[in-house]
DNA sequence: GGCTAGAGGTGGGAAGGTCAGACCTTTTCG
DNA sequence: CGAAAAGGTCTGACCTTCCCACCTCTAGCC
């Protein structure tokens, strides 16, 4: 059991630079489109301030993201840095996201479990309410995967701040991220998302309700349908 | 929404070092006896290269934690370096540990929840077995907290360990130790101790059945009973 | 037209973390 | 005694991060 138990102790340390957080973090929102098309970052003064790294650290990550077309920067009063209109087609996944699919996936489910929990004895309902709105809106968007998936981001990620809980805020941006990597390539026919958005639809009532055992059977499965997906897709 | 979705987005970055990340990593393995008194460590230079990091960034790790009195280094041959036979009292814990308890517990939670519907369907009873002794040896141990506290640690990462995802493993550890950091220092009778392991018994049964939901209603309560205690005596 | 404010853009140097490797010291075993 | 195995020491190179001073560009105002 010792034996067994120092294995994870001594497991390779790998620390991201800060540059690499940085990159990442500001990569996946705008993957993820939290940070909308056009909309413009704040200042490189204040933002590398509010992010507590220093101007060149900021400048080397966002010099990568204009070189690669997520951002465009623009000189000048009334300049800026702005999210890019049109982004740059999404890469497939390497080798090793594939390869450690299983992980994230069980990652994701202990995150999306401690949500909906703790989500049925804090959420207030007037959190949940654009969330309301987040379900019937995708249901006119079954057609259009790119955009389903979007709303679909925001309504995890919603529900997550509806908790209050900072750490699964992150925890869930961080799991959505590493889900668009591997789902982003591969077929969501509209009847498996309707079927996927009637979950959110569910999920959100027992919520409501404050019925814990069905929010955790639902979330399980909503989450066990992308997991049958996948393990059909991937080797 | 977009608003306040890049909230987290642009939170500050704090990357660790390679050896704060060693640091943290090999004492709280000690502290929570994953290491126990008197093991030997691997060869610096074998450990180095399992953890993927120089020799002297190990070495800083180890000088510090000899200097604190968690390890002994003895040189020559049949030398080595072991974990102390009596470690350093424990520290109470930092302002800024006790501040963010909520969140350590959201966190617990999430990762407890995650270990517990996994382990309905993947956990095979010779994994189980080793746990079902811990439990039974532990209505030994309702007296003397710091042991029972330490085949509590073992419960809980062995379970995880039974899920056999190597992320829910490390979210574990990490759990733990922030945990022991909190409740090391308040009071544990032994009848909350009897209650917390019946909890463990029944839980272990729930698994066995494949009972997700039972399983998820045992470990929430068990949480939940360590939350209370910590809003009662945290302010 | 020219000036100014506010935005990004550039370069250099100081400080510190990380690494690879060679080498030293201590202890034990054959 | 000498080889082996362990921790202990040192050095030089490289990378990252940070801070600072200064430059360039553009909109809007006089």
């Amino acid at each position: 059991m010792i034996r067994r138990a120092s294995d994870p102790v001594f497991a390779p340390v790998r620390s991201q630079t800060a540059f690499e957080e940085t990159l990442e973090r500001l990569g996946t929102a705008i993957k993820l489109g939290l940070l909308a098309p056009g909309a413009r970052l704040p200042p490189e003064r204040d933002l590398c301030a509010q992010m507590g790294i220093s101007r060149s650290t900021l400048r080397q990550a966002l010099t990568a993201l204009v070189q690669s077309g997520h951002l465009r920067a623009v000189r000048g009063r009334r300049g800026g840095t702005f999210v890019s209109e049109d982004l740059p087609p999404a890469q497939a996944p390497t080798a090793e996201v594939v390869a450690g699919w299983r992980d994230v996936c069980d990652s994701r489910l202990a995150t999306e479990l401690g949500v909906a929990v703790l989500a049925c004895d804090r959420a207030r309902s007037e959190a949940l309410a654009p969330l309301d709105e987040l379900v019937a809106a995708m249901e006119g968007l079954l057609g259009d995967f790119p955009a389903y998936r979007h709303a679909d981001v925001l309504f995890h990620i919603g529900l997550a701040e509806a908790t209050g809980s900072a750490p699964l805020v992150t925890a869930m941006t961080e799991s959505q991220g590493a889900m668009s990597d591997l789902i982003d390539f591969i077929p969501h026919p509209a009847e498996v998302l309707s079927w996927s958005n009637a979950q959110h639809a569910r999920l959100l009532e027992a919520i409501r309700d404050g019925d814990v055992d069905h929010a955790t059977r639902t979330i399980t499965e909503h989450l066990r349908g992308t997991e049958h997906v996948l393990a059909g897709l991937l080797p």
